[in-house]
DNA sequence: CACAATTCAATCGCGCACAATACAATCACC
DNA sequence: GGTGATTGTATTGTGCGCGATTGAATTGTG
């Protein structure tokens, strides 16, 4: 027994949090393992096709929460794989612009299936992924104030 | 926008899960780099606690629902902080057991303020807590669908 | 008892994830 | 125009996290 009570495993909040993460990413990997996709590269795929334009590293890091230190290895994989393509961008030459290819754009239809097959997976009721995804939406609302990212912003 | 509906990222159930997890991990740190812990570590130690007895690396995994790629390197940089001792268990030398030291023990009165410090960060309501800690588990059990890990067996 | 099958932890290889730092480009100000 | 401050991305270093593989120990079977 942990001395103090708060302390107990089973009592956390955050390690449910963190299993359950792991263990969904966990569960894509079947779905993506086709493609040679991991499950960041396939979330990165899905925020480049939700933009009609090209977007920065930034922008992309702001709408997936990772910072360069990811993205820029993650990218220059999928841009070896000839799904992206990554150039400065002419008008500020700090930024880098991300393209996606049209074998890039072509996995699209490639993956259309993949979040009902999840969902399939999951076997949850859809008022409780509703519930749980509202909560998740608080959450991090909270934990985002003071940080200025833009959460709703996007959409 | 993407070409297929269910693509959208903001759609995606997997990614606020995701990202809530990594905000929920980074908002400890704060709370931990005064004792120099990582997230998987602080939690490793909490699995140690809740213990009275040594566990072994596969117990501890199946805790944390960590494999021993992951727990080995971090036992062991915990071992040379001085924290736990690692042995062959003499009943069946394919097991380590994990014994947690007197600093290791100590470290739990330090520690103590960590959960509600978080708790105060979130600033969650109770109820809140509770059903998003049911969702989680819910996942969780329909992930573990034909993992065969004991889930609440522990509890 | 001998040997095949299984188990357990360690190792290997790779892809994240992030804080700190570096560098080039741009911005702000005089 | 010149210069300091700021910005955006890449790099560096470290700690995960996991599938595949390895080596030693144990178990199961004849």
């Amino acid at each position: 027994m942990a001395r103090h009570a708060q302390l107990e495993l089973d009592l956390q909040l955050c390690f449910p949090l963190y299993a359950a993460s792991r263990a969904l990413t966990k569960a894509y990997q079947p779905l993506l393992d086709p493609f040679d996709l991991t499950y960041p590269q396939y979330l990165t795929m899905l925020a480049l096709w939700s933009s009609p334009d090209d977007q920065t590293v930034g922008a992309l890091g702001d709408r997936l929460r990772l910072d360069s230190g990811t993205l820029t290895p993650l990218l220059k994989r999928l841009e070896t794989r000839g799904l992206v393509r990554r150039h400065r961008d002419p008008a500020d030459e700090r930024r880098v612009l991300v393209t996606v290819t049209e074998a890039g754009d072509a996995l699209q239809d490639d993956l259309a299936h993949v979040p009902g097959a999840l969902v399939d997976r999951i076997g949850m009721t859809l008022d409780d992924g509703i519930a749980l995804r509202r909560l998740l939406d608080k959450l991090l609302a909270s934990l985002d104030d003071g940080d200025g990212l833009a959460v709703g912003a996007a959409s």
